[in-house]
DNA sequence: TCGAACGTCATACACCTGTAGTAGTTTGCG
DNA sequence: CGCAAACTACTACAGGTGTATGACGTTCGA
């Protein structure tokens, strides 16, 4: 089982490093996560540990390993998004919408691109 | 710390039946969740932890605890959704609504009430 | 009043995560 | 050719989770 939506902010943060550069050794992803004050092994340890599960894979390149994700962004924020619907919105999309709409974390302007969006949705969705 | 949004699937659960009953004892959770399959003693581990993280608090009624939520559902929704949206929308909460809509998970009615809502909002929000 | 039933607590254990040191391998430079 | 540097693999450990057993205390019925 892959079980996407199981993983955790540091692993979505290394993913992140890989699906931005598209493959990346152990050391860009370590120094892409320099904010992180982690070692340079510690970042090895997840990278292979997410390759047991099968998140990454990893070619040799003389000495060094080029990792590259195996699951898209796109998958991982549908299947997080869907965990987090079912979990605390009894799983209605509209829902986690309206508790966004009510936040205020929103502005004017993002309300409405929201509403051309949905319009825009609306027709195409035919 | 409270660390509301390091809350599992499993101790979500729990709490969703404590903030549907206001507060119940260890027996009423295990049958709520009898669907889980999960011992009556597991039950009270789960619960005795998140007591221990001052998630829940309980009082003794005879022989029996009852449970109680010290954390809102609203709460934890809005750090469950800071967090989504953190880790997978650049901190942008209109970017996970725009994911929402281009999903294909929301109806017709699901998008004109959202933008009713939304209308709302833009008034309100004076 | 005494034991059975009920209920909680302590304990246990396997597995995952975050974190990192060390050992072992490869390789390029002098 | 040999060594230091660069890399990865192995190992470790504490803390959390999921799961459950067994010990211990309480209480109700006979």
């Amino acid at each position: 089982m892959t079980d996407t939506q199981a993983l955790t902010e540091l692993q979505l943060a290394i993913l992140h490093v890989l699906w931005e550069c598209g493959e990346a050794t152990t050391q860009e992803v370590h120094s892409a996560m320099a904010e992180r004050g982690l070692a340079l092994t510690t970042v090895a340890t997840l990278l292979s540990r997410l390759e047991k599960r099968r998140v990454l894979a990893h070619r040799k390149e003389g000495r060094q390993y080029v990792y590259r994700p195996l699951v898209t962004e796109k998958e991982v924020r549908h299947s997080k998004v869907r965990e987090l619907t079912a979990s605390l919105f009894q799983g209605d999309p509209s829902a986690l919408v309206r508790h966004l709409v009510r936040s205020n974390e929103l502005d004017r302007g993002d309300l409405e691109r929201m509403v051309a969006m949905i319009e825009e949705a609306e027709e195409g969705g035919r």
